[in-house]
DNA sequence: TCTGGGGTCCTAGGACCC
DNA sequence: TCTGGGGTCCTAGGACCC
């Protein structure tokens, strides 16, 4: 804890939701939700205009749909959101050179780097109104709340106090007076787990929690966590704002709107995933050791697996194989909702192999070709259909006859086999390019004399 | 057809080494 | 031969954050 109100949190209100406002007049004062369109979707941003119906982050999109059924849904533009993201960061760069990024949205700056003059209360809240309008300038109208505290705890709870496009200083030794009558899920780290044992040995304000021993909360939540928030409760918080954090681990995931049943497809996912997190990890200019698999079944039971190599690797076919490799340890008779791959123990270099012909290639040279995810055109299906596929095209596939896709993406087709004869046949999943699927083609364009067929009206 | 995706940090047990 | 401990690495799971 500092003498002064030195350490500033921005928060960008409703980001996503606002950055498709912004974009789209048409849904400017209109409820919009961000984030997952899809039968298993969740909400990642709803706008204030959505909140008032009940609308909130981490909610199904179903329940979302049901409670504000003529709000816009939308699945996230994140190149938008990341170029946005990018000018407010340069602006609290201009201010400090201690930015602490915690993701798009929001950033720790630390003032006590600023070079000001002084850090009184006046002064800060000065520089924070500058950087609220530069921030709202930059980015074409997007707005921000911030708080100023002496922590970054305080500053974070700050900024929460006056939402949206709202500005909060907390006057250095008033901390604790702020934080006692507050629910103890302000701390950061008290989530619904922690705050239903806290619940059950009667603490529910920052005031009880601050009558409890550091033993006896050690003892309540293990040694990090009790000792944490007994430091917190008294508003002791000593964190730096930490300008350059390490990547620790780069993973991909996703749920499928249909549970997963069928290994070859798994594999396929896996092996696909694995492409992705290769070519980030290269991106980076990172390789790690470790590799592990994310497995979450159908009755939402998450399995982890992981093995660790003896060197770093960033190549797509080691991942993609020790991944399937994993996969093969574990039971998904039941079904598959969610897979994902990771590469965690990350080093900023590969280790060559020191005794080979290549001791000396820089990083990423290892390889390479073996990176080339699957491209290559499969028989009868042209390359320019895979992963084209869309709701509502007709597929064939030979055991079952004709179906219709019922969802894509994710590098997975989902067809419900659904005729006149069978209007409700069973649905299968399938790797987008697997040879058993055929393509949609767009019609033939009318012969020159033949008679041209009024088309049919499609229903909006 | 309740429950995303990308992360971080912590715990606990077992292996292994000194 | 028996006992004891500490430290580190690895794995699996869980809580939490935005």
């Amino acid at each position: 804890m500092r003498p002064d109100a030195s350490v500033l949190h921005l928060d960008l209100d409703a980001f996503f939701a606002a950055v498709e406002q912004r974009d789209k007049p048409s849904l400017r004062g209109k409820p919009v939700v961000v984030g997952g369109v899809g039968g298993r979707g969740v909400v990642a941003t709803a706008s204030y205009e959505a909140r008032r119906y009940g609308v909130r982050s981490a909610m199904s999109t179903r329940e979302a749909r049901s409670r504000c059924p003529h709000a816009a849904f939308l699945t996230g533009r994140f190149h938008a959101y990341r170029e946005a993201s990018e000018r407010v960061m340069e602006v609290l760069r201009s201010v400090s050179p201690l930015v602490e990024p915690l993701s798009l949205d929001e950033a720790f700056v630390d003032l006590a780097a600023a070079g000001l003059p002084d850090l009184s209360v006046p002064t800060v809240t000065e520089v924070a109104e500058e950087m609220r309008a530069r921030v709202h300038e930059v980015t074409d109208g997007l707005t921000a709340s911030v708080g100023i505290g002496t922590s970054k705890f305080i500053a974070k709870v700050a900024s929460d106090l006056d939402k949206p496009d709202g500005l909060v200083v907390v006057a250095p030794g008033t901390e604790v007076e702020l934080l006692r009558p507050m629910h103890v899920t302000v701390i950061p780290g008290v989530g619904p787990a922690t705050a239903e044992r806290l619940r059950r040995a009667g603490i529910h304000t920052v005031a009880d929690l601050e009558r409890v021993s550091l033993d006896e909360l050690v003892r309540l939540l293990g040694k990090a966590h009790g000792a944490g928030l007994w430091s917190l409760a008294r508003a002791e918080d000593d964190r730096p704002v930490e300008p350059d954090r390490e990547t620790k681990s780069v993973s991909v995931e996703g749920t499928y709107d249909t549970d997963l049943t069928d290994r070859k497809v798994m594999e396929s996912v896996l092996t696909r995933q694995a492409g992705d997190v290769a070519r980030r990890l290269r991106a980076s200019g990172l390789s790690g050791r470790t590799v592990s698999i994310k497995v979450r079944l159908y009755d939402f039971t998450t399995l982890s697996r992981s093995t660790t190599l003896s060197s770093p690797t960033d190549t797509a076919s080691t991942v993609a194989r020790l991944a399937r490799g994993l996969l093969a340890e574990l039971d998904t008779s039941g079904g598959v909702r969610l897979l994902g791959v990771g590469v965690s123990g990350l080093a900023d270099w590969i280790q060559e192999d020191l005794f080979g012909d290549d001791f000396g290639d820089g990083p990423g040279d290892a390889d390479e070709a073996d990176d080339a995810v699957p491209e290559v055109p499969l028989p009868g299906l042209p390359a320019r259909h895979r992963s084209g596929w869309a709701p509502g095209m007709d597929v064939v596939h030979a055991d079952l006859g004709r179906g219709w896709v019922w969802g894509a993406g994710r590098g997975v087709v989902t067809v419900r086999f659904e005729t006149a004869e069978t209007p409700s046949g069973p649905v299968r999943s399938f790797a987008d390019d697997d040879p058993a699927l055929t393509p949609w083609r767009p019609p033939e364009p009318p012969a020159p004399d033949a008679p041209v067929t009024p088309q049919s009206p499609t229903p909006a």
